[in-house]
DNA sequence: TATGAATGAGTCTTCATTCAT
DNA sequence: GATGAATGAAGACTCATTCAT
């Protein structure tokens, strides 16, 4: 570990450099965060952290200590999500991301929930506007290709993107019932 | 609804904005579901009976006695919601159905966070199926004046206004967005 | 218990008469407060609400419902100390008053911890100043006998007052250190 | 102490206010010690040892190391400005030392707060009794002096001393306050 | 020897539900 | 039937202390 003292007789400047976190602190983190998307997932996000620390193998107090509240853990799951998505946006077109997505809907309920706001005032600015302009770059290149109408902008293609993903979570879809609502919002794309 | 209440060890004054009591036999029953409506919508379901009984104005015991368990009464509330869209859905064609629903989701916050599932194991056969016979008859009476296209059936309809209830609730759609997402929606509807 | 109510179609206004407590209420809160001012005085006021339950012979819960936070249980708890003092006030010239309150202290260690401040934010204006009156008269009555010069003023014999009970308290005065250290004291009280 | 920490998960600038390290083996129980004195000042002996970590600059394991346990760390920084005491004392007349240890009262809290007892068992035979070597000294000149009565006994001096400094440090005495509450005190101490 | 992550018992507080009044 | 006090399990969070790195 670096470090840089200054001092003279009334202050001390100290300047720590360090990795934040030891290996087996960034391991737990993982960890952690895995035990809270599971565990949110299938009890929602009512679930205790007692019940997110044993998924996990630690002891409560390490969850607390790598997120101070509650909510902490929830952001920083959701950022987690986000970033996932973001990084699928990449490897799909618009229609394939919309059907990929919405798939994962329920496996992803956590990050559902928390989109949704879940009682929680968790604001990410910055994570959700990735996802914004990759969905963007998504339906840029559908419009060049004839795709999608060019009356479609991004706010609703994002807005039915969300609605989507809560009717599939909530709703409990199937996979016919998946592909045939899909079918009516591509066709509304299409002729906008 | 609004209601003040200043009290000291001796008096307690409450003013309540809403219409008087009815003076039937009914009339806690009507008062509770009222109050559950109202503070549910503010807060979510995780609000607190007492929290309810408050707003109501009558003791907790009265509740419960109505209704012998919180799901109960979240049941109940939720029977009164659909059987109010069911009545509406007589009054509109789909489309304006759908706009109408969708701009009252956030108003109705509770419905559409019961029908989201809300971690409460609620079924409600009956009062659904009434939902979907209401919604099937504009569906036909729909695709018979060739406002939407034979191939979309009732279940994707009844997904999408989920998803798009759900999406203007927790989304906070203005209603810009609102009738941007629509019109995807309901040209979709149009070429199936 | 009286009820009055008022209404029209927008309003309704109630004005509720009534105990604020039932019996069994009462007689709760008072075993409460009796548990707190023995579990304070033996364990400081750091002793959990817990145990002040289990000595008051209820629930956790009831603690709380009678005293929604730790913080309001204390200042209930002080204020029926300062009560009792003033009370006391009453049966006492100055200096009687002062050894009786001073031989008290370890009794009322509580009272001694919250006048010090214990970490809590507690402001008594009200009780504190029934006190102060109290002892004001107290001070009057002994510098018309003669016993008290008359350059002595309120404010320090409160301090002094204050100052000795803490001494008592926390410094395990014997009977008879406390009748050597208040001799000094009046001594000055005497001479100004 | 002035403290100002800025963070982020690769950095950390601790900007500190006081003289630099010692460069001998006993700086780290120094600094622990200064830490000490201002957290538990600041915020009472209820302040988390963490915090007294932080302060000083050290992890929270240093300071476990250097005092076994919390109550460890409390008697050595008890016995610490208990030596202060004495020093002073050898500095001043009985009525100075008063005088100025009254006045230091606040900024001392944690000595008074824990010669007050804190919940924590702390006994300290030695220190105390270096102090009140001290105090009998100023005692027996002043006594010499003709400025205290023959009458008063070093107990009840030392009582006064604790009681003044309690006073003063939990009644929030100001300067007037405390310079009257003084003038009683010795003004007993001349008439016994 | 210093570090700081992990532990887990303990604290305050909430709230669905019961039951004496 | 209505009332509202009592219950107690459960949850979020704290912190003294331990121990692997």
């Amino acid at each position: 570990m670096t470090r840089l003292v200054i001092e003279d007789n009334e202050w001390r400047l100290i300047l720590v450099e360090g990795p934040p976190l030891r290996a087996d602190a960034q391991r737990n983190r993982a960890r952690i965060l895995d035990a809270a998307e599971a565990v949110f997932a299938e009890f929602g996000t009512r679930a205790s952290t007692e019940e997110v620390a044993r998924r996990a193998g630690v002891a409560i107090g390490t969850v607390f200590r790598h997120f101070p509240t509650k909510e902490d853990l929830l952001v920083a799951l959701m950022k987690r999500l986000l970033a996932q998505l973001v990084e699928e946006a990449g490897r799909h077109d618009l229609f394939g991301f919309f059907r990929h997505t919405v798939a994962q809907a329920a496996a992803k309920k956590t990050a559902v929930d928390l989109l949704a706001g879940s009682g929680l005032d968790i604001r990410l600015p910055d994570a959700v506007g990735h996802l914004e302009e990759a969905v963007g770059r998504l339906l840029e290149q559908a419009q060049a290709a004839g795709a999608v109408a060019d009356s479609v902008r991004l706010p609703e293609v994002m807005a039915l993107l969300a609605g989507m993903c809560q009717g599939a979570l909530h709703g409990g879809w199937d996979e016919h019932l998946q592909t045939r609502t899909l079918a009516v919002v591509f066709a509304g794309f299409e002729h906008g």
